[in-house]
DNA sequence: CGGCAATATAGAAGTTGACTTATATAAGTG
DNA sequence: CACTTATATAAGTCAACTTCTATATTGCCG
């Protein structure tokens, strides 16, 4: 399942927050998630499961019971596909987001080699066409491998 | 639809991207998404009602064309529902970021009203409970308005 | 070991959502 | 005005997702 519509669950997005500030267990997530949504453990099992098959939540044992925590690197992704559509809600912090990164990037580089020319740039820069590869277009050509 | 769900389609996210450096065409967008994902203009048309009705897009029309653009409101907050995990992987740029806001904010406020204590803010900092409202939980105690 | 507790899986059922084809609407064009 | 172009809507089909109930698995404990 694709990250995007991992995170189209409602329950799947309050289980995300609920492991955001570290390890839970199963029956902890499962308590809360009955609670608020009123649905059955094996349901938030199959949801859990979901978030752990797409690499959105890792799981640890312990005894009998299951520790979910949560894997930045989908979410990350995501953020992402979303970055390039920033600039139109934040069009100055967006400049100084990339103002930070340049700072940053230089220090880096003195730090470590000798300063040189501005290497080849990737044009950060606002306004820039948000196309975006990975997270965005799916297999180019390939029809059908949508939800029919 | 709820935002996350409209953007769990490959093909809006696709649209998105395409009507994002401006107005476009209906049949615009739909050469390109014809093109790469071998679908009908029926089925491209349904995609725009979406986005149009979930608010992600707007539309004008001009004569018998009808013109698509991008509105950020629902982008907007689908990121936001994604900033408490961007520290995550950037824990460094959240602080500043964070810091970044609050500086504007208080700009702000001294632009309209007299300067006053700090007001009951929502922790913004990072470290924080990634727990939030609007996208976030759904009409919680509620029930079954889940797809089923 | 017997039994409970914590989770996960299996199979069945209902609903939703994304297509397709056919058709309607409305604006240009000769 | 007839015709074509540009888009949208309608109705029907089909696969997938979510949920439920029932059951399996695995570790803990007396």
């Amino acid at each position: 399942m694709q990250a995007f519509e991992v995170l189209g669950d409602p329950v799947r997005r309050r289980v995300l927050e609920l492991i955001a500030d570290g390890e839970v267990t199963s029956g902890g997530v499962c308590a809360v998630i009955r609670a608020e949504f009123g649905i059955s453990q094996p349901a938030v099992s199959q949801h859990l499961r979901v978030l752990r098959d797409s690499g959105f939540a890792t799981v640890r044992a312990a005894g009998t019971r299951r520790l979910y925590a949560v894997n930045p690197e989908p979410l990350r992704e995501v953020a992402e596909w979303l970055d390039p559509f920033r600039r139109f809600w934040a069009p100055h912090l967006d400049a100084l987001a990339t103002e930070l990164a340049r700072s940053r990037r230089e220090r880096r580089l003195q730090e470590s080699t000798g300063p040189a020319g501005t290497p080849a740039r990737e044009s950060t820069g606002p306004a820039g066409t948000p196309a975006r590869e990975g997270t965005g277009t799916p297999t180019r050509g390939v029809r059908h491998d949508r939800g029919h």
